[in-house]
DNA sequence: CGCGATTTGTGCACGTCTTCACAAGCGCCT
DNA sequence: AGGCGCTTGTGAAGACGTGCACAAATCGCG
C-alpha cells in the first residue's frame, strides 16, 4: 500500500468507472469528509480511522463507514483509511478533478461577495464569467473579471464550457436568468434568489436561502423559549430537571 | 371564515400554545410556504388551495397538506386555506413576530454582503450589531452600523438581547467566536465558516457552506456526464432510447 | 507461525419522511 | 333541503436514512 498511484485517476483509467449512484444524503456529506481530510493531510496524518474522520467531520462513525463503503473499499481493517488515497477518490467521485467553470449572474450585494469568495477556487471551482442585467454595472471589474451583460451569456458560453450557473439576482429576475442558463446548456444551477425555479428535466437546481436558515433557527429559539417558559405543561412540575434550564432535549447540532 | 382576528396572536393569547414539535423536515419547508403565501397575498389572493400553494412553493401537494396539518387545521374543505390567517400562524410558529436581533461576527467579504442583505429585515430579522477581530475594521460603518471589536460582544449583548449569532469569519476563527457567542447566552448560530463547531447541548447550529453546494452539483454533473458517455453499460445497446440524450433518468429538481 | 488487538464493512432493526388514495367536510346551486 | 363537486385531513404503505452490533480482515508482536 502507501504510495498512491496517479492522483485523479482511481481504478482503471480506461473505461469510465460508471459512478455508483450514491444516496443523496451520502453525496451531501462527501464534501465535508473531503474538507476534513484536507485538514488531516495538512497536519501530517497519513491514515485516519473512521472514528477520527467522523469526529472531524461532525458525524457518526458508523454513518461515515457506510458512506465510504458506497464508494468501494478504500480502507484497511485494523488500520484505517489512507488519507491521500481517499482524498483523490472523493475528489474524483465529486468530479472536482476537472476544474469546473462557473458563471455568476447578478453582481449585487451578494453576488459581489460570491465573486470575491476564495473558497471556490481552493476547491476546484473557477469563476469564469460575471454577468448582470444592469448596464451601469457592466464593465465593472471584480476580482480581475469584467462584468458582462447577461445578454452576452450565449456568446461567452460558446467560448468557454460553463459547468455550473450561480444565480444571485433579485427573485424577479431569477427565472428568466435560469431560462437563459438552460438555453446555453447549463445543467446545474445554484440559486440564491428567494424563489422556486422551474427547469426542464435533467437540470439540477439547488437553492441557498439565507433567510430560510434564519427562520429555521428562529423556530427552534421559539420552541426552546416556550419549553423553558412553561415546564408545568401536562402537570408534573415535580419533574423539574436538576440541571436547570440547560437540560432541554433538543438535538445537539442540526444536520443537513 | 374571512376576517382574520388579531394578526400575530393566533389561538388564545393567554396560555402559551406550547408549540407542537414539528418534524424537522416540515420546519425546513415552512419558510418556503411563508414566502409563497406573501407573494399570493400581494397578488390579491384571499384563499389558496393546497395544490396552488404547493406548486408556488415547489413541493408536492400532499406533503404540503401534511405539513400544515401538523400546525392544526387552518384550511377549509372545499375552499382552501385563508392566506392571511395562514401567514399569521406560520409567522407565529416560526417565532418571527418578535423581531429577532441577530449579531454578525466577521465583516470580511461575505460578512459585508450579509450585513447589507435586505432579505433579513424584510422577514423579521434585524441585524443588531457587527463585530470583527481585525482592529483595522473596527469603526467601519456598514449599512448604518458601526463595526465593533469582537471582545466587546459581552458588553453589547448585555444591552441588547441577541437571539441568533451569525459567524462569517475564516474557519480558524469560527470556534472561538462560537464559544464567545455561547458564553453571552446565544443559543442559535448560523455558521458560514467551512468547519464543524462544537457547542454545548441546547445550542442549535446550522451551517451554510457555499462550496459544499457547488460540490454536490459537481457530483451530479459528473454523474450525468458519465451516463451519457457510455449508454451501453451492462450490454443491451438495443435499449438505446428513441429520445436521444435527453432521456436521463435523473430526478428532476433536487429537494432539500 | 499463531494470536490478540484493532478497525473496517455490513446485516438488521428502527425511526423518519414521502406518497398515495380516500373518507370526511364544506359550500354552492338547484 | 338536498345533492354534487371540490378540497382538506389522514391512515397506511413504501422508500429512505440512521445507528447498533458484530463478523471479517489486517497488522504487529511474541
Amino acid at each position: 500500500m502507501s504510495q498512491h498511484r496517479h492522483p485523479g485517476a482511481p481504478k482503471r483509467a480506461g473505461a469510465v468507472p460508471a459512478l455508483p449512484d450514491l444516496p443523496e444524503a451520502t453525496v451531501a456529506r462527501l464534501p465535508e469528509y473531503l474538507r476534513a481530510l484536507h485538514n488531516l493531510a495538512e497536519s501530517g496524518h497519513e491514515t485516519v480511522s473512521s472514528e477520527g474522520l467522523a469526529s472531524a467531520a461532525g458525524v457518526n462513525s458508523a454513518k461515515l463507514r457506510k458512506d465510504l463503503s458506497h464508494l468501494g473499499s478504500y480502507g484497511t481493517r485494523g488500520v484505517g483509511y489512507d488519507v491521500a488515497l481517499l482524498v483523490d477518490h472523493i475528489e474524483y467521485v465529486l468530479g472536482l478533478t476537472q476544474g469546473r467553470a462557473v458563471a455568476l449572474v447578478g453582481v449585487g450585494n451578494l453576488g459581489h461577495a460570491l465573486a470575491g469568495y476564495d473558497g471556490f477556487a481552493s476547491r476546484g471551482f473557477r469563476i469564469a464569467a460575471l454577468f448582470d442585467a444592469d448596464p451601469s454595472r457592466v464593465g465593472e471589474v471584480i476580482n480581475g473579471l469584467i462584468v458582462q451583460h447577461v445578454d452576452d451569456l450565449a456568446r461567452v458560453a460558446a467560448e468557454e464550457l460553463i459547468s455550473i450557473g450561480l444565480i444571485a439576482t433579485p427573485a424577479s429576475a431569477a427565472q428568466p436568468v435560469a431560462d437563459q442558463l438552460v438555453a446555453v446548456g447549463v445543467t446545474s444551477i445554484l440559486n440564491f434568489a428567494p424563489c422556486v425555479l422551474s427547469v426542464p428535466e435533467g437540470v439540477d437546481v439547488r437553492k441557498v436561502d439565507l433567510a430560510i436558515e434564519l427562520q429555521i433557527l428562529s423556530f427552534h429559539e421559539h420552541r426552546k423559549a416556550s419549553l423553558t417558559a412553561l415546564p408545568a405543561t401536562g402537570g408534573s412540575a415535580l419533574t423539574a430537571l436538576p440541571g436547570g434550564l440547560a437540560a432541554t432535549d433538543t438535538q445537539e447540532a442540526i444536520g443537513t
